[in-house]
DNA sequence: TCTCATGTTTAGGT
DNA sequence: GACCTAAACATGAG
């Protein structure tokens, strides 16, 4: 589910409902971090994504909701479990399950910076180019799961573009020619449409190349499976042709164990 | 049955 | 304070 392309797809099924200017007739659940009354015959104004949170947006305040790694929804169904949160608009029902609920104070246009939604019409490309500049350290895995630079971004875009691109996980950005990290930027946004379309034809999965894959397409070698970077997520690679941009390092400290 | 994973926050240690 | 790790959350696929 978490992606940011499949909170667009949950955003559209909601605005497909055209509960947009009605009010919400019941709200309960079991999130322990919201109150629920506070929902009650409040009017949505609008419905909407910003990386991989869903937005229920009401005059001063925003509904937030964040699946994590497990959470789900269902629109007018339920399921056996108890759900964080349950919404009713008019003859609609939504239900959320695992998934981090959360108010923010104020409206949704003044809590988010759009230009960071890799999904959204406002992406400013030259703006993820300056955050990418401002970090020469960091490996070229760890930003593509940065939110606050690519927002939206997970794991599998991450293994998917940089095999796109032909680029090692473990480069550093400071050390990649600007060319590449511009086509990090542009691969980044272009491979999370084709993750959106291909999730709405559930082909998703049939169109990885790197992501669970054993074998690189393009060398006919085996890919590394290793948990890299910072985050120390899945990293599927190929040695041959992922290119390392790297520099040694120097007075690296040596164990002894 | 058991392991693992499309994610993030927080608490605690060094 | 910077930096790291583990835990917590909770569910379905293989």
């Amino acid at each position: 589910m978490p992606e940011g392309p499949s909170i667009v797809i949950l955003k559209e099924a909601v605005e497909a409902l055209h509960i947009k200017g009605q009010n919400i007739d019941y709200a309960e659940g079991n999130s322990n971090k919201i109150d629920m009354e506070r929902l009650i015959d409040k009017k949505i104004i609008d419905i909407r994504s910003w990386g991989k949170h869903f937005l229920i947006c009401f005059e001063d305040f925003t509904l937030r909701i964040h699946f994590m790694l497990f959470g789900s929804y269902l629109i007018n169904e339920k399921k056996k479990t108890t759900p964080r949160l349950t919404l009713e608009i008019k003859n609609h029902e939504l239900n959320f399950y695992a998934c981090s609920v959360k108010i923010l104070e104020g409206p949704a246009g003044k809590i988010y910076d759009w230009e960071t939604d890799i999904m959204a019409a406002q992406w400013n490309p030259e703006k993820a180019l300056k955050k990418l500049k401002a970090a020469p350290k960091m490996f070229a895995c760890d930003a593509l799961l940065d939110q606050d630079i690519f927002a939206g971004s997970g794991n599998i875009i991450k293994n998917e573009v940089l095999f796109r691109i032909r680029l090692h996980p473990l480069s550093i950005l400071g050390e990649i020619p600007e060319a590449k990290l511009k086509e990090m930027i542009a691969e980044t946004r272009n491979y999370s449409f084709d993750f959106l379309e291909w999730k709405k034809e559930f082909t998703l999965k049939k169109h990885w190349l790197a992501h669970t894959k054993k074998i690189c397409p393009r060398c006919n070698i085996p890919f590394a499976k290793e948990y890299l970077g910072k985050s120390k997520r899945r990293s599927y690679y190929c040695t041959n042709c992922q290119i390392f941009y790297d520099k040694p390092v120097v007075g690296k400290k040596v164990s002894l164990l």
